[in-house]
DNA sequence: TTTTGAGTTGTTCGA
DNA sequence: GTCGAACAACTCAAA
């Protein structure tokens, strides 16, 4: 009597290194890949449009690969307990394997599942592949989680050694009988076509994403630690949304740093390998404070007044890139454009909602959410509570970016600004920054009229920045 | 056990 | 132009 698998995949839909997928293969006859949606389980957390559109790629991608292989993709709807008894039933599944999540939502209904088909006598089995480490291996002498990053670097940096890999299966296991549905009914794909900047940008799927890994491993890695911070070079990886949707796992990234660079150790490859880590410490929190994604994990700065009037159209402006502050408009618009912003800018626009314009750091990891194709529930809460300086490895509070110096610093000729913000092209670089500081004349020969052409700036820079100070004065001793 | 020093990504000011 | 100091409070690990 064969055996058969339900292979329960969610986000990590690849052929190599995924060790449910491998252990599903090992021991038994028949599996089935099965991917079921139930977005309302992750609430309030459900995917947002970019993400939407990146999984029904990567979904499409993953079902030709698999075609190729031998089998295909089933897709299911949710509830998931409910589909996941149906389809071992309707299959004769005994086995159900998957590959861990760690948001909150995501825990707790794994749990229930997990308990409640053992309960019936199935063999559940969950594992690793979208972690270097799993959050709870990781503490301090005292037994504690992390809340410093580089402690946390200093912990795991001896581990970063060559992993060992699972290979793709040259032949998938063949599927048993099974009625799934389409995958253009799940209406992952957006009605109105705002996506085509997605498109022109990003190829979801597996292959795209080890070509991608290898193209930044063989050429970018060596250069990685100076071009990063530049917003008008594509001097970073790029991988995080190929890692969010698991269509490449960090042991593999690790294995071909390896490869590339030789001793894991090298100082050429520290940089990146330290935004892996800090990928592992952003889920290290998650874990172990699974509040994050709305409450500040210093919660003095639950008391901390946020600004109230005006605030709709603050965020408004904000968020379509018509602040008056070029970097910030031009990072705005790079997301809604391409669904990505670099990282040196990412830091820049949130620095400056929540600070300049003191608006609550949660609208702007809601908005990101909503607008990222690689919104990753860690990676983004950890992010938007270090620039807020409310999270672990507490920003210092008087560290607020100041965006024409960020930009005068990091885009010297004003590149990235007038890519995203053309109606600046004519300025020199001198004023590109702060067109606001420009003479007349110099406004005039590059036929720009502020608060026509380009509004003008929404807040003071340095007004505002005093305002943020004395509101963390505030709160500082209560 | 207690103390001490260092800690991803900054800015401004005054010398 | 450059340079160092100042700008909290707290966590973690080494001494």
């Amino acid at each position: 009597m064969p055996e058969t698998a339900i292979l329960w995949l969610r986000r990590d839909l690849r052929l190599a290194d995924n060790a449910a997928l491998h252990e599903a293969m090992t021991t038994c006859d028949r599996v089935l890949p099965l991917y079921i949606h139930a977005p309302e389980e992750e609430s309030p957390w459900e995917p947002g449009g970019a993400s939407r559109w990146w999984l029904h790629h990567s979904l499409a991608s993953f079902d030709q690969s698999l075609r190729e292989h031998g089998s295909r993709l089933a897709i299911a709807l949710g509830p998931t307990l409910d589909t996941l008894l149906r389809v071992a039933g309707d299959t004769g599944a005994t086995r159900i394997l998957w590959n861990r999540l760690y948001d909150p939502a995501t825990r707790k209904r794994d749990t229930h599942i997990k308990s409640a088909l053992r309960e019936k006598g199935f063999h559940c089995g969950s594992h690793n592949s979208l972690l270097l480490h799993e959050p709870w291996e990781i503490r301090t002498a005292t037994g504690q989680p992390y809340r410093v990053y580089s402690a946390f670097w200093r912990k795991c940096a001896p581990g970063l050694t060559t992993p060992n890999t699972l290979d793709a299966p040259d032949r998938f296991a063949p599927a048993p009988e099974f009625q799934g549905i389409e995958l253009t009914t799940l209406g992952l794909l957006p009605r109105k076509p705002w996506d085509q900047g997605l498109g022109e940008r990003w190829q979801p799927g597996e292959a795209a994403a080890l070509a991608r890994a290898r193209d930044f491993i063989a050429g970018g890695l060596a250069g990685y630690g100076e071009r990063r911070d530049l917003p008008a070079v594509s001097g970073t990886s790029s991988l995080s949304p190929n890692l969010h949707f698991g269509e490449i796992g960090p042991r593999q990234v690790l294995a071909l740093v390896a490869a590339e660079c030789g001793p894991i150790d090298s100082a050429a490859a520290e940089p990146f390998l330290r935004e892996l880590v800090w990928r592992e410490f952003a889920y290290h929190l998650l874990y172990h404070f699974p509040a994050t994604p709305e409450e500040p994990l210093d919660s003095r700065f639950a008391r901390l007044s946020w600004r109230t009037e005006n605030a709709d159209a603050l965020l408004t402006a904000w968020q379509f890139g018509r602040t008056g502050i070029p970097l910030v408009d031009a990072g705005m618009r790079e997301l809604w454009a391409t669904g990505w912003m670099h990282n040196r800018v990412r830091m820049v626009v949130a620095s400056f909602l929540t600070k300049n314009l003191r608006l609550p750091w949660q609208t702007g990891a809601r908005w990101f959410w909503d607008t990222l194709v690689d919104a990753d529930l860690a990676s983004n809460t950890l992010g938007w509570q270090w620039t807020a300086g409310c999270g672990a490895d507490a920003t210092p509070y008087f560290r607020v970016f100041n965006p024409v110096r960020q930009g005068e610093r990091f885009d010297p000729e004003g590149a990235y600004v007038k890519h995203w913000c053309p109606e600046l092209n004519g300025l020199p670089s001198k004023y590109v920054h702060q067109p606001w500081a420009a003479p007349a004349s110099v406004l005039d020969a590059a036929g720009l009229t502020l608060g026509k052409h380009y509004p003008h700036p929404l807040v003071d820079l340095a007004v505002s920045r005093q305002e943020a100070l004395a509101a963390f004065e505030r709160i500082k001793t209560l």
